[in-house]
DNA sequence: ATTCGTATTTTGATGCACCATATTACATCT
DNA sequence: AGATGTAATATGGTGCATCAAAATACGAAT
C-alpha cells in the first residue's frame, strides 16, 4: 500500500534541470556540426572550444569527448581532434543503416500523425521550396532536417530518433559541400510530397518507401562529392 | 605527386595509445553493465566509481557521463545516477530496433564468413550448451554475447556493431534476471544452429530469419520478467 | 506509526594548475 | 626546394579544491 497522496492529481514528471555547462556545450557543438558549420578536417581544441563558448576547459572537454564517442569527431592524433572527412566506406555503411532505421521510423510514424503534423510538414516543405529557389542553402539543410525529424519523432520511439540523429551527425559536415556545385535534385521535393501523401493516408509502407527513396537520392548526390574528394586526396 | 616514400612498405596504421584512464574506466563500467554485474536500480556515484577503479574523480565522472549519454545509466535525480529499470516501453522499442539492425548485420555477415568463423561459432555453441546444462548462467550470457557479436562483426560494419552494442547495454542489467526462474528456452539453441547452417550456405535471408527468431524468443522471456517487475512496483 | 520539516552529509559541476608529451615552427643540411 | 632533425610551444589528461545544491538522516508533531 502506498502512502496517502497529498496533491498534484496529474503526477508531474520528475523534471530536473537539463542544463549543465557540459550538456549545453555538447548540444551547441552538436548543432554546429549537423548544421554544417565545420568543414571536414577542421581541428578542435579544448581551449578554443572553451573560449568560444565562454566556459572553462572541463565542460568543453566533456563535450568534445562525447562527440568523439558519437563518432562525430575523431582523433587524428593523440592530441588532435578533427571533424572527420566522410569516406565512401562510412557513407555506404551509414546509408544502409539509415535506410533501415529511418524507414522504420517513417513506417511507425504513419500510425501516429495528426492533422497538425501534416500541416507543419506542408508548411516546412513550402519554405524548403522557397529556400531552394532562393539558393539559401543553410536554410535548405535546416528545413530538410526539420522535415525528416518531425516525421521520425511521431514514431514515438525516442531512442530510435536519437540513433538516427547520431547518424546525421556523421553526414552533417559534408552535407553543405553539396552546394552550390551540386544543386539539390527536384526529386527530393517529389519524395517529400510523396511522404506527406502517405502520412495523410496513414499508409506506413508508402511513407517508408518515400523516405527510403529520398535517402537513395541523397546518397547519389553525396557519393559524388565524396568520390570527388577521395580522388583529390590521392 | 607525393614525396618519396622512405620505408615501411605496408603503411602501418596511425595507432595512438588507446588507453586514457577515462577511456579505461568507461570500458570497464560498460563491461560490468552488459555482463549484468549491476542490478537495476543500483546507485552510482562519481566518488565510489573513482575509488573502485583506483582513479581520481575526473575519469570516473567522464565514464559515468558517457554511459548516461549511451542510455546505459540514467539520472533519477539531478545528482543521482542509477542503473535503469527496464520498462516494457523501452523493451518494445529496443526490440524493434534490434530486429532491424541485428537482422541487417546477420544478413551482411552471410557474405563474409569463412570456415574459421563457423568453427568458432560451433565451438561457442557447444560451450553454451554445456553452460546451460550446468546452470552456469553468467557463462550463458557471456557465450551468447560472443556468439551474436562474432556474426555481427563479420558484417564489416563497425558503426553498426557499435550501435547494436549500445542496445545490448540497455538490456544487460535485466538479462541476468532471467535466471534461474526463467530457464532459457531450448528454442534458443535451435535458432543458433539454424543461423550456423545459414552461414555455411552463405544464405543471408536464412541467417537473418534465424537471428530475428532468436530475438523474438528472447523478447518473450524478457517481457515476462519485465511485466512481473512492473506489476510488483504498482 | 506515518508524515513533515530541519540539520547534516554527500554529491556533481566547475575551474584551475601541473606535467608529460604531442604538435608545430624553424633552422640546417643535402 | 625538399627532407630532416631539433627547439619551442601548445595540448589533453589528471587530480584536486571549492561551492551550491541535492540527498539523506533525524527528530518532532500529529
Amino acid at each position: 500500500m502506498s502512502p496517502r497522496e497529498t496533491a498534484l492529481a496529474p503526477p508531474i514528471e520528475p523534471l530536473h534541470r537539463q542544463n549543465s555547462l557540459g550538456e549545453l556545450a555538447y548540444g551547441r557543438l552538436k548543432e554546429s556540426i549537423v548544421g554544417g558549420q565545420f568543414q571536414p578536417g577542421v581541428k578542435l581544441t579544448v581551449r578554443s572550444v572553451a573560449e568560444a563558448l565562454g566556459v572553462s576547459t572541463t565542460p568543453a572537454r566533456d563535450a568534445i569527448n562525447r562527440l568523439i564517442g558519437d563518432g562525430a569527431l575523431v582523433n587524428r592524433g593523440p592530441k588532435t581532434v578533427v571533424v572527420p572527412e566522410l569516406t565512401m566506406d562510412v557513407l555506404d555503411e551509414v546509408t544502409k543503416i539509415r535506410m533501415n532505421l529511418e524507414g522504420l521510423a517513417a513506417f511507425e510514424a504513419a500510425q501516429q500523425v495528426d492533422e497538425q503534423d501534416v500541416a507543419f510538414l506542408e508548411e516546412v516543405q513550402g519554405q524548403l521550396n522557397d529556400a531552394l529557389d532562393g539558393a539559401r542553402y543553410a536554410d535548405v539543410l535546416r528545413l530538410n532536417k526539420a522535415f525528416h525529424f518531425r516525421i521520425y519523432e511521431r514514431s514515438e520511439m525516442p531512442r530510435l530518433v536519437a540513433i538516427i540523429e547520431s547518424l546525421w551527425l556523421r553526414i552533417g559536415p559534408t552535407l553543405n559541400r553539396l552546394y552550390p556545385e551540386f544543386a539539390i535534385s527536384k526529386r527530393g521535393v517529389a519524395n517529400h510530397h510523396w511522404a506527406i501523401r502517405g502520412l495523410q493516408d496513414r499508409d506506413g509502407l508508402t511513407v517508408r518507401a518515400a523516405i527510403e527513396n529520398d535517402l537513395r537520392d541523397g546518397y547519389k548526390l553525396l557519393s559524388e562529392v565524396v568520390r570527388a574528394d577521395e580522388a583529390k586526396v590521392e
